[in-house]
DNA sequence: AACGGAATTTTTGTACACAAATCAATAAAA
DNA sequence: TTTTATTGATTTGTGTACAAAAATTCCGTT
């Protein structure tokens, strides 16, 4: 199998030794979340061990954890994949992000600084450049940045982990349901929340977030009937048997 | 080690055999929440093998799992203890709560059925005779249960599962920052929360929950400076060397 | 030629054994 | 007496080997 997706990122060593758990944590779950290993590619540990030089032992851990951020599925005595979230889950995480990120806004607004806005502000032109330059994968990651930047300065641990967890998923929602064409015009949406930021008018970047979020939902194709799992037995249950 | 707490529930089948992983991550969780192993217990890998009947590689993935539920904390070459909750934790497990159980209960009421009040009901009358004979530990478990079947009722799984982790980590708190004297009377707020979802008035019911939840944070003793960590470095920065 | 089934091959699950690190206890020095 | 090294014992981390399950291939039958 060709896991040419899981190469380290230019500039850091090659094959230096055997990495560590978080390396190899990391190199997985960037190459899910930038679209290199698509959702329901098979994840064998034999061809892992093969590419960072490790034992089986390791990956295992590794795939443990990355099934515990649901970036990855477990099927018992099948193997691991990388997740291929069903239109249920892309509509409960959308909602669970209209939640906590409500929640963060308001906080964000009351505690930032100065030099945080100026952070946010760069971000945004950094996502600004890669949308012009249509890059769609570095678009999507540099906002899932500015989300989380948003988290952080928010102060709350807990949520910042469960958002980390949403901006994953939302990640490979995008990947399942998104429609190539949809260009992501969230920058304008992110620069909008700035400068209700800025005015510390929390309740107005509050309605800002939550269109942003509603408005993202709206750009999926989450109608169609995917290859989200079919019930056999509900579909063929009554078919008469063409004898 | 005594591990007498995870002995199995009364009526189970006791030591048939090799018990499933996920038979023997419910008896540690449980025993943890219900506080029979307090939080700071050493999980020795091979007392629980022990236990268990089980080998080593096997506890070691279920630990790993209660590691990422944030009930046990791993430390690197030292071993797995029952976690032991901050202050800063606390507060932010509450405010999670507060930001996530506010939907949860809007949702439930525009969903609840018949039924399923009097699901909520039966639960909390459960409640009720716990607090009546004074098993606290009882009370802590349904109240939990009770919360939980909230977020059933509104159907979003994502935010289920983040208010099963935070349920099970403010038990934790409780266990830690709870003072024995102050009787948990969330049986009269759950009860003014259930009828405020049987009129479908969702406004009053998220009001009612937040009351609830800032309610039992105030119970706990979260200003004294518990045995949580002691940063050494900045409490003798510049102290004088006793030469 | 197509379908069904058995043997083979591959892949995952588990146990075991050794290496490395931490902890406890003892002894030596300030 | 307190503190610091050193040694021994215990416990965790990791690699390897074997067993079980699933996927694949091949062959015989219809």
């Amino acid at each position: 199998m060709a896991m040419e997706a899981l190469s380290p990122a230019r500039g850091e060593t090659r094959d230096a030794g055997p990495a560590t758990d978080a390396a190899i944590y990391d190199r997985i779950y960037r190459a899910i979340l930038e679209h290199r290993l698509p959702p329901g590619t098979k994840l064998g540990e034999e061809a892992l061990c093969g590419v960072f030089d490790v034992s089986r032992a390791r990956i295992r851990k590794v795939l443990l954890r990355l099934e515990h951020g649901n970036v990855v599925e477990l099927q018992p005595n099948r193997g691991a994949f990388v997740a291929r979230p069903s239109v249920s889950d892309a509509r409960h995480v959308f909602e669970a992000r209209r939640t906590i990120e409500d929640r963060i806004v308001r906080r964000a607004a009351e505690r930032l600084t100065r030099s945080q806005i100026a952070q946010l502000r760069r971000l945004v032109a950094t996502e600004h450049a890669a949308h012009r330059r249509g890059d769609r994968s570095a678009v999507i990651k540099h906002s899932g940045e500015f989300h989380l930047l948003l988290s952080d300065i928010a102060g709350n641990e807990v949520l910042h982990r469960f958002l980390l967890e949403l901006v994953s998923r939302t990640s490979l929602i995008i990947g399942v349901y998104g429609v190539p064409g949809s260009s992501n015009c969230s920058v304008d949406e992110h620069t909008a929340l700035i400068d209700a930021l800025e005015a510390r008018d929390g309740a107005r970047a509050a309605a800002a977030m939550e269109d942003h979020l509603r408005h993202t939902e709206a750009l999926l194709n989450l109608s169609a009937a995917g290859p989200a799992e079919i019930d056999l037995g509900a579909v063929l249950a009554g078919d008469p048997m063409p004898t």
